[in-house]
DNA sequence: GAAGTTTGCCTAAAGCTATTAGGCACAGGC
DNA sequence: GCCTGTGCCTAATAGCTTTAGGCAAACTTC
């Protein structure tokens, strides 16, 4: 019925990221992958070995482009400048590719998150706070808080969970980074 | 063969919560769920419309018992420590029931989610930021900072995030928690 | 307390997804 | 042009979701 179609691993999880965009990442499913190609389902399981792999394939290739991503936007830029690159990175890569973004969320083993790009993300974060006067372990407390507002702010947002009340999420955007970088310049030292 | 066991919407929901923290909440089935109260699957369709409708009764039961929680723990406090009281009420829910927090993200269409509880979320952390002195639009951007950063540090510290990375996570929480009630008192005004 | 009605759980069935086992044919090596 | 192997296929099992229609237990009423 389809002879020779070419699928490969890589191909699948390019479409598996472009189906989680359309559908949302929790909709992906094999069955739906293998109607994209035209194929039947069986013909997948040679390639991914299950669900679960799909899906942890997709999930590094999210974590990757946004690691792409902020590596670029963080080039040549330092302190504040610098902050409001890599807040935006997630913020517009979660706009552009909610299933994605979604994927990047998806949990993965110990091992395999070890392999991936998770690790850079922290790095780069790290780095971008050598704009700010901050030594260890303050600069792990950043590194996280960090980390938790911007997936914080962009998962809410995404829900939909700003909808419903007064001033747009734009303002309220620039505002809280304003107000991180007022933060991470006079960090409250312990105790 | 289970003649009247008694099954309504309320204790489909609460059973529905337990299962949700045991096996996660997108493990959540209507066929596991019949299971658990030794019925057939057809049975529960007289008492919920369908998996959407009994999830979404799930995500309202954990999103009204967190605004419980959370009622409790603002009485009688004010500044830093409401403030930690608060924050405390979500990661320690997330943490004593997963599942349930899970569910609290759950999507709900806007006619819902303005009917539940979370309504009441935002009106106590605007109670909270009474003891701060901050005025309209920046009340706003306040509540929205602080529900990102408690569902972005819980979310991330759920799902082991923060595991593979040096100080444990409560030190980082208590100096987050630091850092937003210095960040709070001296709020920087709009530009 | 018996008769009628409602209600609650059941059987049956169709459609979807995931996953495995084994077959056939097309592509490339010789 | 044959031969081998890889790549997609058919077939089959099993689980979850949802709807339609049945039967009997429980409530209502006299």
């Amino acid at each position: 019925m389809a002879p020779r179609v070419g699928l490969t691993a890589e191909r699948l999880t390019a479409v598996g990221a472009e189906l989680a965009d359309e559908v949302g990442f929790d909709q992906v499913t094999v069955s739906e992958l293998a109607r994209r190609f035209d194929v039947k389902v069986a013909s997948l399981y040679s390639h991914v070995r299950n669900s679960h792999d799909l899906k942890t394939r997709i999930a590094l290739l999210a974590l990757e482009e946004l690691a792409d991503r902020a590596a670029d936007a963080l080039a040549g830029r330092a302190g504040k400048d610098a902050l409001v690159a890599l807040a935006n990175v997630y913020r517009d890569y979660a706009r552009e590719h909610p299933g994605r973004y979604a994927a990047a969320q998806y949990r993965l083993d110990p091992e395999t998150a070890m392999a991936g790009a998770g690790v850079r993300h922290s790095r780069m974060t790290r780095a971008l706070l050598r704009g700010y006067d901050l030594d260890e372990p303050d600069q792990t407390h950043a590194v996280r808080l960090l980390g938790s507002v911007f997936h914080g702010y962009v998962s809410i947002e995404m829900g939909g969970g700003f909808d419903h009340s007064a001033p747009d999420t734009q303002e309220t955007w620039s505002r809280v980074l304003d107000a991180l970088d007022v933060l991470l310049r006079t960090w409250p030292s312990a105790p």
